[in-house]
DNA sequence: ATTAAAAGTTAATCTAGTTTAACTTTTTTT
DNA sequence: AAAAAAAGTTAAACTAGATTAACTTTTAAT
């Protein structure tokens, strides 16, 4: 079962007894969605935090000019939602949308509020994934002032092989906040090297 | 006291007893640094995460080409660390130093977690702080991908005008991720607009 | 008060990355 | 299987921002 699969990646932060997995995972829903389909809509209040089984996401926002911008991809493993949506239950800054058929496990901000105050180990278990997240979003951050296009592009294949693989390269333009002509330059340049 | 300071940013978040704020008390402590001095250095373990009473500070790398990039500024009622090494208790990626005789509370790893334990109520308000922060670094991003270093620098003056106004330009322009020679073009070219 | 060091400015030249536009390849739809 | 739509490539012209270097102003040290 998929369940396994996030008790699996909890473990590796807090181990919670049989009893509290089960009111854990009663919890929790499991969802299918389509390839295409929005986890959350820009201007939406984003309703669930999501835990990907399976599948791909993009998170992005539109800006003023129409122009997309891809904050992150989502796989198996991670957790995505427009967090600041989540937090204070108002409107979404972003999207988050499916690019392939996707499956998650997700909880509303009235079942996380509940499942802290049941168990608390389970916002010990947030607390410290949002250390970690934090960390790699600063470290996203450096990585831009640091580095040129070329580095960053090789820095994104090297650390995410699969999700070079399964995304169009146009939305690996707009993450790395290159034009996809620019990119293709880039890899023709790689190439030769 | 400056004690009051903490416990009413605090109290924005969670509400302690009297006992409970005595306890928090008891484990943090205060510590001055003046002009110059580190709070953390690169390659040190992290050992205190830190809440700035008073002063300011700068977060930054040095890079392989000894260039220096300022992640971020600390004033007042902001926390500095270098979180990746703090929950670790591993080498730090970052330096962070007082650009002007700073007063902080600070507390160790170990009295974090003792913390934890004994009024989970801190656990929430940290897991909150953290939810908030990495919002901030998230819009941070978006605005690196966004926003030309014009603009970007148009919003820093409007989000942090005292900082703006204390740290030395050249700082401000590493932040921006753009040069000080550049950056002395975008202030002229506001100034004539 | 003088000198030295650090910070800030200006301008010329250069380059990483954008824009525009035409074209090719791949994927999806009928 | 054809047609249409989406994705990817190439190249020429352009621009935001970097680099270099000389100079001015401010701050710190003797």
């Amino acid at each position: 079962m998929s369940q396994q699969l996030l008790l699996n990646y909890i473990s590796k932060y807090i181990s919670l007894s049989k009893e509290e997995e089960a009111i854990f995972l009663s919890k929790i829903s499991f969802r299918k969605y389509l390839k295409g389909q929005y986890l959350v809509q820009q201007g939406d209040i984003c309703r669930f935090t999501n835990f990907v089984v399976s599948g791909c996401t993009r998170t992005f926002l539109v800006d003023d000019k129409g122009q997309e911008h891809i904050i992150m991809f989502g796989i198996e493993d991670w957790w995505v939602s427009d967090i600041g949506s989540f937090i204070t239950q108002t409107p979404a800054d972003y999207n988050v949308q499916c690019l392939e058929n996707t499956s998650v496990y997700q909880f509303s901000y009235e079942d996380q509020e509940a499942m802290f105050e049941s168990i608390p180990k389970l916002e010990r278990l947030f607390r410290k994934l949002l250390e970690r997240h934090l960390v790699s979003s600063q470290k996203r951050i450096v990585r831009g002032l640091s580095l040129n296009a070329k580095q960053q592009y090789q820095y994104f294949k090297d650390q995410y092989p699969n999700i070079e693989q399964r995304v169009p390269q146009y939305m690996i333009a707009s993450y790395l906040g290159i034009t996809k002509e620019f990119l293709s330059k880039l890899k023709k340049q790689l190439l030769q090297e």
